[in-house]
DNA sequence: TGGAAATGTCTAG
DNA sequence: TAGACCTTTCCAC
């Protein structure tokens, strides 16, 4: 799936382009229906996301609805919450922020698709004015006819978002959400500074579990996927067999640390790029080449970076691992 | 046209 | 642990 980076992108766009407005819901492929009509004409008043979670917030209009808690530092009754699974992705369409200063706006925001040849990056393919896709993807009529299986589409009066394939795509209350924040472990982003941290050190390192295992379980840490578990174990040398509980304490935090360090890197530029190796060259061709961007993930037989042993795969709990044979240990 | 693969998670046995 | 589920795309046949 997208990785944790990538709902805290979606959670942005959605902050930019949709909190604040009327937002007209709808299922064209019909299996949300029910939900759409709970939703649809309310407010989007707020958009968060916890690991790969997102959550948005509606309200009817003019009438913030009286909410007395506050969830995700947010008032509100009704939540719409997603969850992307190993496919799904957000699709924007009309007038669409860029989420960086002076940077191009973003069209997909998801799981990786290939189109014409062309490997889209991780999450997400790029839609300025240079981008000859562009015309091909982005029609002149407002909104667009939804292509595909579109699970949900909301709509402002200048932006539309479809939803397609998601794992999770259900109404729920303030309660709800609540019990699914609770039960995930910390993310770095609503669970800042040393309070995620001790979670994390402690959950991981109280388990005989292997560390592979462990940093992909969504309730010892939120938003880690195939790819960060991976290259997060060949940064910090460990190998992905180890128990938890035989995990230094000190390891433990320089490995939280380093996700918090990568999940910044991930929000800011849409990439996952997780080799420690290259110079501001190296990252540039990495953006545009994404053979480029990890030191073991995907090189399954290719010499490792750091010391030449071939990098090893094997299913761990039916996904993929890459790790390096020789200098993880 | 059918199978496989993909950054994921849940449930039954 | 195997299977189910969500969707799109490429590739072998």
């Amino acid at each position: 799936m997208p990785e944790g980076h990538t709902v805290h992108r979606i959670a942005r766009q959605f902050e930019a382009d949709f909190v604040g407005r009327r937002v007209a819901v709808s299922s064209p492929q019909g299996r949300f229906a029910d939900g759409a009509s709970l939703l649809d004409g309310l407010v989007m008043i707020g958009s968060r996301a916890h690991g790969k979670h997102l959550f948005l917030a509606f309200a009817p209009e003019g009438a913030p609805d009286g909410a007395s808690v506050e969830v995700l530092g947010l008032r509100a009754e009704r939540w719409l919450r997603v969850h992307l699974g190993l496919y799904g992705a957000w699709d924007f369409h009309g007038q669409v922020s860029p989420l960086l200063p002076g940077g191009g706006a973003t069209a997909s925001l998801g799981a990786p698709r290939v189109r014409r040849g062309v490997r889209m990056g991780e999450g997400e393919r790029s839609i300025d004015a240079d981008d000859a896709e562009r015309a091909i993807d982005e029609p002149d009529a407002f909104p667009p006819d939804p292509v595909g299986q579109v699970r949900v589409r909301l709509l402002t009066d200048v932006t539309a978002a479809d939803l397609r394939g998601p794992t999770a795509c259900v109404v729920v209350t303030r309660e709800e959400v609540r019990a699914v924040v609770d039960a995930a472990g910390p993310d770095p982003r609503s669970t800042p500074g040393a309070e995620g941290e001790e979670l994390f050190v402690e959950r991981l390192t109280r388990r005989r579990v292997a560390v592979g295992q462990l940093l992909m379980d969504q309730a010892v840490v939120s938003g880690i996927g195939n790819i960060y578990r991976a290259e997060m174990l060949f940064r910090a040398r460990l190998d992905p067999y180890r128990p938890g509980s035989g995990v230094p304490g000190e390891v433990a935090r320089e490995l939280w640390r380093d996700w918090v360090a990568l999940l910044d890197d991930g929000i800011r530029t849409g990439v996952m790029i997780t080799r420690e190796d290259l110079d501001d060259g190296g990252r540039e061709a990495a953006l545009a080449d994404r053979s480029l961007r990890h030191a073991v993930y995907g090189r399954a037989g290719e010499p490792c970076l750091r010391c030449g042993t071939p990098v090893a795969l094997a299913e761990m709990v039916g996904r993929k691992l890459y790790w390096c044979p020789g200098c993880q240990v």
